[in-house]
DNA sequence: TTCCAGGCTATGT
DNA sequence: ACATAGCATGGA
């Protein structure tokens, strides 16, 4: 994969580990709208990007290209992490068929949010909830940015259950609070136990939303999430059935360095399948 | 109508 | 430490 990086875009070309819908529609990621085939319009923070497919290349139009040249982790060789995956029994079948996924370096704070609400909840009344919200951020000319932690601390219990959210709505509250009396960016520095021990004390975050937030939110690739999907997976791989912690535990010392890679190659293909 | 959706909290053993 | 009910909501 190669991508130059002009005024107003980025073209990606030799596209074989870049796929927007397999990107997308991975799991990691709610803040998007299809267009159509092979075209989206994709929000994170106060930026927006369409990208689409032309020519057998991807153009991603921004107003701010290094930002997104980060956010869709440009810079790593996912060839790389495909060959090395390639070893492990299973796997093959799964590259294949989500050969252009990235995982993307996502707001903590809107992963958090994103991922509080998805507990016992489908994607795409995920999706329609983290649209609404964003109707509470500034008001970009023709989108509206992610709320500010300001911002969405006042919203209320009601307003976030009128915007879909459920019996969540309580999470979102109280979490906002708890966040305003911590120093977020002294987070990024804590290592992997520090952060998902401050995750869990956290209202509305339990092991697996942790683990998501590990992952997409902080990029700690050591995280494996473990939802329906990958219970199924597992069962594939080690013929057991165990409780989703030890399971957690077991595919990391598996897949090691990889685990985040090979949970979205994973999750991606056993939720596709028939 | 009933079941399910990338689970969490609270409350038991 | 492990098991289970209840939780809002909308779509199939």
């Amino acid at each position: 994969m190669n991508y130059q990086v002009a005024k107003d875009k980025i073209i990606v070309t030799n596209i074989e580990d870049f796929n927007i819908e397999h990107i997308l529609e991975c799991g990691q990621v709610f803040t998007y709208t299809k267009n159509a085939e092979n075209d989206y319009n994709v929000y994170s923070k106060n930026k927006f990007a369409h990208v689409y497919f032309y020519d057998n290349k991807y153009v991603i139009e921004t107003s701010d290209p290094n930002y997104f040249v980060d956010f869709f982790d440009l810079e790593t060789d996912y060839s790389l992490i495909k060959r090395k995956l390639t070893s492990y029994e299973n796997m093959q079948d799964a590259i294949n068929f989500g050969s252009g996924i990235r995982i993307l370096k996502q707001d903590m704070l809107e992963i958090l949010i994103g991922f509080i609400l998805s507990s016992n909840n489908n994607i795409e009344r995920i999706k329609k909830t983290m649209q609404k919200i964003r109707t509470y951020g500034e008001n970009m000319g023709g989108y509206y940015a992610f709320p500010t932690l300001d911002r969405l601390c006042n919203i209320t219990e009601q307003q976030f259950k009128d915007m879909g959210a459920g019996y969540r709505a309580k999470y979102l509250v109280d979490v906002c609070k708890q966040l305003k009396s911590v120093n977020i960016q002294e987070t990024f520095f804590y290592d992997d136990n520090q952060l998902k021990n401050w995750l869990l004390s956290l209202c509305g975050v339990g092991p697996k939303v942790a683990d998501c937030i590990l992952l997409f939110g902080y990029h700690r690739c050591t995280s494996f999430p473990v939802d329906t999907w990958i219970e199924k997976v597992y069962w594939d791989i080690f013929k057991q059935k165990k409780s989703r912690l030890k399971m957690s535990q077991d595919l990391i010392n598996y897949f090691g360095d990889l685990s985040g890679y090979a949970q979205q190659y994973l999750f991606f293909y056993k939720r596709n399948q028939k």
